[in-house]
DNA sequence: CTATTCTATCGTAATCATTTCGATTTGTAA
DNA sequence: TTACAAATCGAAATGATTACGATAGAATAG
């Protein structure tokens, strides 16, 4: 994902450029892991002193709705990070040391199917914590 | 799990009885799937009036951390459920209708040892959601 | 049974993440 | 360049949760 191809799905929905969603896209994309409201904001200060915590929320929201970003809950608090538009389904390995995320092949719900037969499944989550071979092997 | 085995496991670990303590055990054990603190302090109010919050949350996290409840955050909202102390790892369907939850006996993590056969995997969550039977015919 | 001592609860205020709002600024299409 | 809708700002409001001083209640020893 490139910070254009995002800026060209918000025009696309009749949303309009701003340096801030630029840089919002581009701190996600870097950071290919998940990240707080929090987080975000700091960055953006750096850049933008003053910024708007409206506006850091609101672009969340937005990017969120148009699954540029992806979110999940941890402790009170809603974390994002760059939504895979692969358009196929599937999960991830999340290291915990530096936040890397690999997208996984195998999708478990067959696992279930005899188990769960007289149920009708609409969602599943599913995520892998550890490490990654190279923060593994350091 | 009966509310006396919970009732033992408070006293065990230096806390007392109270009538309020023993409601709200039982309230999750009859509930049988994820409730709100917003849901128990409604049912707590039809027995206790002018209840406090404090006794609700407190309530709450002591259960949560003496593992007589397990919680799981949805939409901004911690929910939570009694736990199942069987001791072995398991994971869960949850109904989205009734909320019951439904103990899984196999576990999907054998299928990924190839694919992240270079990582080394610390922690997984998986869970399952859609409508029980009883949901699904009505 | 009573006194003593913690713990639990109450009522309320504070906190934290997030959302909302009126006023102002800015992107963009004509 | 103008006009207008959308974006941002600054600040207040909201909703869930936590914290706090004062009071009530459970458990234990005498």
């Amino acid at each position: 994902m490139q910070v254009d191809e995002g800026i060209a799905i918000l025009k696309e929905n009749g949303h309009k450029y701003t340096d801030k969603r630029a840089d919002i896209l581009a701190y996600f994309i870097h950071a290919k892991g998940y990240r707080s409201a929090k987080a975000l904001l700091a960055y953006m200060e750096t850049s933008y002193a003053g910024i708007s915590l409206d506006t850091i929320y609101r672009n969340l929201r937005l990017f969120e709705q148009l699954e540029l970003l992806e979110s999940r809950e941890k402790n009170g608090e809603k974390l994002f990070k760059i939504a895979c538009r692969s358009g196929t389904h599937h999960h991830h390995f999340i290291c915990e040391s530096c936040g890397l995320t690999k997208p996984l092949q195998k999708c478990p719900l067959p696992v279930y199917t005899e188990e769960l037969a007289d149920y009708h499944v609409n969602t599943h989550a599913f995520e892998l914590y550890g490490l990654c071979p190279t923060c593994h092997n350091s």
